[in-house]
DNA sequence: ATTATTTACTTAGCCTGCTAACTAAGTATA
DNA sequence: TATACTTAGTTAGCAGGCTAAGTAAATAAT
């Protein structure tokens, strides 16, 4: 009678198991979706989009004048990946694509005074969402968070190095 | 003197926190993306992409027959992402829909007897990859790092629903 | 010096999230 | 009963990740 209750709880156990399974994967997607989308919704009234924003910002704080290539490591994104970004960006006129004279393959990104006019309004409103968002937490629980993000992040990332070792 | 240095501290400070500001989010998609990459690369040989093997998982969690509805809501994507997938497992012979006699709008779906088969194999798979992305943390920072993902998601949830009714 | 490799950029096209707009079926109300 | 609203499904098209494949410039190797 006993084991044959334990036997069940083993099976719930691993019930639960292959739920959390999934739950934290599905989670992270939910979680990452929803502040693209607080941040989108409270961006779009200066015709921003969260790569266009997140693009911006880091372009101000790598010091303006560098290479697609260097904004997009720094944006931890394909080169490609940018391009598209970068093309609606300077449709708005926000930023400018020059020539380097230096290495004539690179061309070099540069925010427009109507780029930086922008980012003063950005400003206030980023920092608002990110305070919304992370309401109720602590500083030391939020340090201890972005620690596992950066441990599951060096998994991963060792891991698809190992892949590639593999094949290659 | 100190006063200059103290002004220099704190101006340092805000540069941090806006930083940081970015880091977040931005390491959030990161390893979502990582996740789902590794996730991939580890499930393609089965003919399976993320969203899929998601969906298959999670219909036979849900016990099979039920609505294309149930199974998007209980995915926590629109009804409308969920089509393609369907539609592609249903070309590879994995899943079946049904019309429903109850309510004929609906669409009832079930996993045919190749897509258990698949489940499977996925199964010893998808243990191994999360084992792996999650080796070096503990249960008590794993409970607590998807705490923190729940409390970030109900805010971002609650503000949501606020931007919404404010505009309805 | 010439050739081979690497690097920065670009384009094209896939994947899967989304919203918008439509149909058909069920439900509630006048 | 007839009309209005809601709900499930569907299609179409956008957004922004990605890889693959190509060009031109810079660098390394012979």
């Amino acid at each position: 009678m006993l084991s044959l209750l334990s036997k069940l709880v083993s099976i719930m156990q691993q019930e639960l198991d292959r739920l959390k399974e999934l739950s934290l994967a599905e989670h992270l997607g939910r979680l990452h979706r929803l502040w693209r989308t607080v941040a989108d919704v409270e961006l779009t009234p200066l015709g921003l989009t969260h790569p266009r924003w997140t693009a911006l910002w880091k372009l101000l704080r790598l010091g303006d004048n560098v290479s697609q290539k260097v904004l997009a490591d720094a944006l931890e994104i394909e080169l490609a990946s940018l391009m598209r970004t970068l093309g609606q960006l300077e449709e708005q006129g926000l930023v400018e694509r020059h020539c380097c004279d230096k290495d004539k393959r690179a061309r070099i990104v540069s925010l427009t005074s109507a780029g930086l006019d922008v980012l003063k309004q950005m400003e206030a409103r980023i920092i608002q969402v990110r305070r919304e968002l992370l309401a109720g937490i602590s500083a030391t629980e939020l340090s201890e968070f972005e620690r596992i993000i950066s441990l599951i992040s060096d998994n991963a990332s060792a891991k698809l190095a190992k892949v590639t070792d593999t094949i290659l």
